[in-house]
DNA sequence: GTCTATATCTCGATAGAC
DNA sequence: GTCTATCGAGATATAGAC
């Protein structure tokens, strides 16, 4: 028999497993069997505690979905100046999905199958509290005081966010000429600052 | 008995059909019964033009990156300024990209799911006749003309192309707030606009 | 809770009539 | 070249011993 840690544990062993395979083969995409090898189980287990393998996806996408919007949203919302709240939300948002790479893959697989799943969550948990609603705001209060350019507050975010989330997608294209492991990073170090310094110098007032 | 043209063209159907099937759900989770489908024609038909899922895969890909490389490389050579250079690009990549979004989504399928095909493809590819190499060479004489100021051309690169891109994979998401059809054409307009006047501004000397 | 064995079904692929 | 029917591999899911 089996403690309630440990039957935790197993539960969250599994969906750490399956968010890997499903982040790189989508939901039909992914076999079982993988998910069972990956969390080092037999494949009955996974049917034992989530009955299906849709039931599985669902659980893995809805604790996904709250770790991607509770993630470094305090860090970003009492800073200064516009320029400080700014680096800190490019720095801490890369270093959260650095963390974390197959979160924003499996949201980028649930987007290439056309993915229901993402209208009911997205809307409901695109609460205030969110780094990317608070980095909006900031850009519209900068704006009134004046500190940057009086830019599009959505297309600038989506910059942002697309200048974050484009190369970790786009890895292994890339890793064809920079190698992995240590010069990786060394890239996102180096990426942080490039975003930080073109952004920030593309909405500053001529 | 059919003539040669139709061959060709149920050929080019089936193409057209398997890249919108993998490009939704990648190699593995795309079912010939759904490109059969997407083609109009009988599942059978598949293993007739192209064998194996594995060899319809590999057509599609070899199809798709002769036209990716080759697309709209010409408009931007000849352009007096850095300014003019820059806007060509963004325009020209962001309408071919939205004539034929399906590439984009394979591309980044291959990427997500590791895929090998990318490696060989790309580095026999990538020459120096696509747009891509054409900006970062302008990008650099730029730098060196003081045209703009001295950015890191690779990371600078990665940016354009992160921003013309990344939208057409969150679209779902973005649709959420912003309906499809026509206010998307007119999103893509802004975008557009939005992009060059941030990156531009972002790369003046202060 | 965990494993083995097996049932059930889906999918890729082929055979064969037309 | 195109269709229907079907085979066989491989996938999800369950049964049942431990």
């Amino acid at each position: 028999m089996q403690s309630e840690e440990t039957k935790v544990d197993t539960e969250e062993r599994i969906i750490v497993a399956a968010l890997a395979v499903f982040a790189r083969k989508g939901k039909d995409g992914a076999r079982m069997q993988e998910i069972a090898n990956e969390a080092g189980i037999n494949k009955a287990m996974l049917h034992y505690y989530f009955r299906s393998k849709d039931k599985l996806y669902e659980a893995v996408f809805r604790h996904v979905f709250n770790r991607f919007s509770a993630q470094h949203a305090t860090a970003v919302k009492e800073s200064p100046t516009f320029a400080k709240t700014l680096k800190l939300f490019i720095d801490g948002f890369i270093d959260s999905i650095k963390e974390k790479p197959d979160i924003v893959r499996l949201m980028v697989n649930e987007n290439l199958s056309g993915g229901t799943a993402l209208g009911s969550m997205i809307v409901e948990k695109q609460h205030e509290k969110a780094a990317p609603s608070i980095l909006k705001k900031k850009l519209e209060e900068a704006i009134k005081n004046g500190e940057i350019r009086p830019v599009d507050p959505d297309h600038t975010l989506l910059t942002v966010l697309s200048c974050c989330l484009f190369f970790f997608i786009w890895a292994p294209t890339i890793h064809i000429k920079i190698p992995k492991s240590k010069d990786w990073d060394a890239f996102i170090e180096s990426r942080k600052e490039h975003i930080f310094d073109v952004v920030y110098n593309g909405l500053q007032p001529q």
